[in-house]
DNA sequence: ATTCACTTTGGAAACGATACCAACATGAGA
DNA sequence: TCTCATGTTGGTATCGTTTCCAAAGTGAAT
C-alpha cells in the first residue's frame, strides 16, 4: 500500500516563499527583513536595497495569516446579514466593503436566512476567526444567544438599523424611518384617506417598530385610523396580509409596504383581488425597487441611501477600531410621491 | 509623559483563553488538549473528561487563526466580484455562501467595480490572506495581470460564467446563454421580426460573447438581420445604444437586453423616444428582474437560476479542495415569453 | 521473565511573521 | 581619549495551535 497522504508539511512544494528565505538570500536577519517591509525608520539605505532586491527577485509577499497571529489584528471584519441577495443589504454590503477595502480591511459575509440562532452562531464563528470587528444586521433584536455572543466576543460592533441591549455600548447607523412615513401619511391624509394599513416587517426589528410607531402617532394626531400587520420579510406575508385587510368590514384605502419582498406579495394579492391602483387603493412602499419608475402607475416610495448607510457603518467601525467612543449616526428617509398614490375613493 | 501605548502584548486583558491555560487547568499537556478537541482516537476516557470539563468551565474556543497557520488551511474562500449589489451576483453569493458555510468555510467578498486591475489586486490580496480557494466573476477575461495573479496564486479556482486562459486547469460554472437567446430569436422571428438588436454587455466577458455569437448564428440561419452593441453593464450604455439604434435608417423591431443595469437605460430611452412596447418595438431582457411580472406589459425574460449557479460554484470549489480534477458544469437558460414581445410592426 | 505490539501521554519543534533586547558601530561633546 | 546618545543590526522569544517523536504504561504471547 502506498500512503495516500504524506501528511507531513501542509504545503510541500509551494511557490510561496517565507521571510526566512528572503533573509537568507539577502544575507541578513529575518528581523531586518521585517523592519524593511514594515517601514521601520532606522534602516540603512544599503540594507533596505539588499532586502528589496531579494524581495522582488523572489516575488515574496508577506503572509497575512502569520502577521495577524503575531500582531493580534486580522484586518478582517465580519458582516452578519439575513440574506445578501436582498438588494437593500447587498447595497449596504457594497458601501461597507468599498470603505473597508480602502482602509485595508477585508470583509467576511455570512447569511443567517432570518434565523436568529444562526446569527449567534456566525458571530461566535467570526470571533473564533478573530475578526477585528462586526457589522450586524441581525434577524431578531430579542434573541438572547445573539446578545450573549456579542457580549462574549468583546468585539467592536456596529449595528445596521438595529437596536440591541448589550453590555458594551456599540455604534449604530440608523435610518429615520419616521420622516418618510410621516410625510407619506400626511400626503395620504391630505388626499382624504382615513384608513391606512402598514404591511410591516417583523416586530422585533427596528425598522418595523419605527415605522409602526410613527404611523400610529401621526394617525392619532390626524385623527385617522391605522392598522399594522407584522410578519416576515416574505411575499407570502404580504399576500396574506392584504387578503386579511381586504376582508375587513372597513378595508383600508391606502397601504404602506414595509419591504420589497413583502411588496411582491402585496402586488400579487391586489392584482388577484382586481383592485386598481390608485383608484381603489393607494400604495406606498419602503426602500427603492429597481424598476419602480416603469411600473404603471409608478410606485410612491420611501427611500434612503443604502450605499451610504453601508459606508457610514464601515466608517463607524473604523472609528471604533481606532479607539474612539461608540456613537450613533442617523440617515434620513425621503418620501417620493408617485402615481400609485391618489385620492381616497368615495366612501361606500 | 505617560506612554499612550503599552505596546507589549497585543491583547492585554482579553477574555479569550488559550489552549495552554486549558491544559494547565486540566493538569495535562497542551498536546493532549489538542488531541481531545480534534477527536484523535487514542485518548483515554478520563483524560477526555478532564479536558472537556476544563474547556467548558473556561468557555474556551480554539483560535482559528493559529489553527490555520499551523494546519496550512484557512477554511476561507474569496469571492471576487464586480459589484455585490448586482442582484445577479448577490444571489450567486448567497448560494455559494450557504453551501460553503455548510462545509465549514467562510467567504470573503470583494468588489472590483468593473475595474480589471482591482480584480488582480484582490486576487493577490486573497492569496496573501491564504484563502483556500477562489470564486471568480472577474471584470475582464483579457487582463494579463489578473491571469498572472491567478497563476502565481496556484490556488484552486472556480470561474463563475467566465472563460480564462490560465496555466492550471480550473473549474467553472457556465450558463448556456445560447439556449435562451436562440429560443427568443426564434420566437421573435416567428412574429415577423427581421431586425433584432442586442444591447450587450462588455465584449470581453463570456455572457456577452455567448449571447452575441448565438444571436449571429441563429440570425444567419433564419435569414434575418442582427446588430450587436457592446458596452458596460450600465444604464448609460443602454440609453446610448438605444438612441443609436433608433437613429438607424432601418431601426430594429426587437431588442434583447444583456443585463438588468442596461435594461434601465434601454427602458428610459424607449420612453423618451415614446416607443410603445410591444406595438412599436419588442423587448426581451436577460436575467430576472424583481417586479418584471408587474410591468406593463410584463417583460419577456431569459432566465437562469442564479442561486443554483452559486451553489454549483461552491460545490465545484469544494471538489477541488478535496483533490478532485477540475471540471465545468453548465446551467441552462430559459426563455419566458411575455407581453413585451409582440408581432413586428408593419414595415414602413 | 522477556519480548513485542499497542495505547496513552508529554515535550518540543514547527507554521511565518513581529518586536523586544542586546550588541555593535558611529559621531558628537567633554 | 573617554562618554554617551543615537542609529543599525542580529538573535530570540512569542502569537496559539498541531504534530512528530519518544517515553511510559499495559497486556498478551513466547
Amino acid at each position: 500500500m502506498t500512503p495516500l497522504k504524506p501528511a507531513s508539511a501542509p504545503r510541500p512544494s509551494d511557490s510561496r516563499s517565507s521571510m526566512q528565505e528572503v533573509a537568507k538570500r539577502a544575507g541578513v536577519a529575518p528581523s531586518s527583513v521585517s523592519r524593511v517591509l514594515s517601514g521601520h525608520p532606522n534602516v540603512s539605505e544599503v540594507l533596505r536595497n539588499r532586502v528589496n532586491d531579494a524581495v522582488s527577485a523572489m516575488g515574496y509577499e508577506p503572509d497575512l495569516l502569520a502577521q495577524s497571529l503575531r500582531r493580534g489584528a486580522t484586518m478582517t471584519v465580519g458582516f452578519v446579514v439575513a440574506n445578501i441577495s436582498n438588494p437593500l443589504l447587498s447595497e449596504i454590503a457594497l458601501g461597507a466593503e468599498t470603505c473597508l477595502q480602502a482602509a485595508g480591511y477585508s470583509m467576511l459575509v455570512t447569511n443567517s436566512m432570518s434565523e436568529p440562532e444562526l446569527d449567534a452562531e456566525h458571530i461566535r464563528l467570526f470571533a473564533r476567526r478573530r475578526v477585528d470587528g462586526l457589522l450586524l444586521s441581525i434577524s431578531s433584536e430579542n434573541w438572547q444567544a445573539t446578545i450573549d455572543a456579542i457580549n462574549k466576543s468583546a468585539l467592536p460592533v456596529v449595528l445596521v438599523d438595529r437596536e440591541l441591549k448589550v453590555n458594551q455600548p456599540v455604534s449604530a447607523v440608523l435610518a429615520e424611518h419616521g420622516i418618510g412615513i410621516a410625510d407619506a401619511v400626511h400626503h395620504l391624509a391630505s388626499l382624504g384617506h382615513q384608513r391606512i394599513a402598514l404591511v410591516n416587517g417583523p416586530a422585533d426589528l427596528r425598522p418595523a417598530r419605527d415605522r409602526a410607531a410613527t404611523l400610529r402617532r401621526v394617525s392619532r394626531q390626524l385623527g385617522i385610523t391605522c392598522i399594522v400587520r407584522s410578519g416576515a420579510f416574505t411575499a407570502e406575508h404580504g399576500e396574506r396580509a392584504v387578503e386579511f385587510l381586504l376582508a375587513q368590514p372597513d378595508p383600508p384605502t391606502a397601504i404602506v409596504v414595509g419591504s420589497n419582498q413583502i411588496l411582491v406579495g402585496v402586488l400579487r394579492a391586489l392584482r388577484h383581488a382586481a383592485r386598481r391602483i390608485p383608484e381603489d387603493i393607494s400604495l406606498v412602499t419602503c426602500d427603492e425597487v429597481p424598476l419602480a419608475e416603469f411600473l404603471v402607475p409608478p410606485l410612491a416610495t420611501i427611500e434612503r441611501d443604502h450605499f451610504e448607510m453601508g459606508t457610514i457603518a464601515a466608517q463607524l467601525l473604523l472609528e471604533l477600531l481606532s479607539g474612539t467612543k461608540p456613537r450613533t449616526k442617523k440617515v434620513p428617509t425621503t418620501y417620493l410621491p408617485a402615481g400609485s398614490v391618489g385620492p381616497a375613493p368615495a366612501s361606500t
